[in-house]
DNA sequence: GGGGAGAGATGCCGC
DNA sequence: GCGGCATTTCTCCCC
């Protein structure tokens, strides 16, 4: 494809709200909070309705460029060059990509206004312990879920049997340092506010490696192994789409 | 574009290692570490060489739904619609593609080895205080960088003046409170490994949250505001890219 | 492969 | 806007 005709076709597209998609060989500079180049080589660049854009290499999840929501664009013609100067004023980010060949420009009017519907996350964990704490310690009487505080919040608050407060913290994959960190926080922080002792924590979690798992004693918490809850099926999910759309017509 | 048509295209591209672009009004059903769904809506589809397949809304920098490399994928032609089923033994994850109009199927084989070069991380900031600690305190000496211990990596260890230990943890954002459960954590665990008391922390960031700075003074702990090293100028991406090209040729 | 931590993290929610 | 935090986090590095 000639640069020119590539240049002429972004640049009637550069006003309208068309998701762009193009596959050049380029290379890629950014410069914003950090600073990058990407050598030449030959990939897709996408432009989305809302400004995001973003560079794809032929492997991998991630994007190896992009640049966030809103961002300006323009294609710049040069001598044997065609450039796509990227700004984006807030985020004090720039991209510029340079293509020495083009091999397809394509464009096309999305239309898209639906979320996805996730479940299995820490929250129905959370959510699931709120509703039947037994699964955690017998004799656990939930008070709270999201609790929050300044220095955060807590996944589920509960009194034990002898009426001592106890701080949850949920976690979906292997618990790490981190979450044994974040739960002495809270535990820490509700006994200063509160004014008392007796605070307890335990870490549900599907797993716990060996280092969090001594940590965790030395602080003198506890680990209980619960599994993120169950997943709806596909008839659930239909129902829960149905649901939606139905209350988004009233 | 006919679904049959698009089914044919596709069936001729699954064995091979080119990076296919689909446009397309589809459902996503995704099961695996949780589990989701994707009402209708029209979303651009990647399936890259490595076999990553990526399913982009017309908005925002993260894939809707995606399935990590490696994934086994066939299109399946039902009655009015053409189905991606896509699996992944390894990961123990499925994906399920419904489209009901497919509005492009095109392909592409690219040709890309390139790596991008970064520079402005946290490890570069790490390298900076080692090189010159001054910056942090007057009369530090640093003694290691990326110091590993059973509970984690220290950024920089250093002596003070009075020859007490010192704990440099770096961000390069603005430090929260979990930078500060961080450093703690180093704190503690080099006191309690060499048995001594009088182990300082500083916590070395461009900004800091004032929760996070209310617990970095409760615990002793001090602030040193730092930025991230100066990014390379262009010409200094140049030849970096350059003396790369040079060295890959030895 | 497990463990730990950064990321140009992004995205979500709450104040 | 900041703040705190989960994420189908992903990715890298080290042991």
């Amino acid at each position: 494809m000639e640069l020119e005709e590539a240049y002429s076709l972004l640049s009637d597209l550069r006003k309208t709200h068309k998701t762009i998609i193009i596959v050049a060989d380029c290379t890629v500079e950014y410069k914003g909070r950090a600073e990058s180049y990407l050598p030449p080589g030959e990939r897709v660049i996408l432009i989305k309705r809302d400004r995001t854009v973003l560079v794809h290499q032929d492997s991998g999840s991630m994007p190896v460029n992009y640049m966030k929501e809103n961002s300006d664009w323009r294609p710049v013609l040069e001598k044997d060059k065609l450039e796509l100067r990227i700004n984006n004023i807030s985020y004090k980010e720039s991209m510029l990509i340079v293509m020495n060949k083009v091999f397809s420009v394509s464009s096309f009017s999305l239309s898209d206004g639906q979320k996805i519907q996730l479940v299995g996350t820490e929250r129905d964990m959370a959510d699931m312990i709120y509703a039947n704490p037994d699964i955690v310690e017998k004799g656990l009487r939930a008070v709270a879920t999201e609790e929050q505080t300044k220095y955060g919040f807590v996944d589920v608050l509960c009194y034990d049997r002898q009426n001592n407060l106890v701080v949850i913290e949920c976690k979906r994959y292997t618990a790490d340092l981190k979450a044994v960190s974040q739960l002495r926080r809270y535990v820490e922080r509700i006994k200063k506010s509160k004014g008392i002792e007796n605070v307890r924590g335990i870490l549900c979690a599907p797993k716990i490696t060996s280092n969090a798992k001594e940590m965790l004693f030395d602080f003198g918490f506890s680990f209980k192994a619960v599994k993120p809850p169950a997943y709806m099926s596909r008839e659930e999910h239909r129902q829960r789409s149905l649901a939606d759309f139905e209350h988004s017509k009233g």
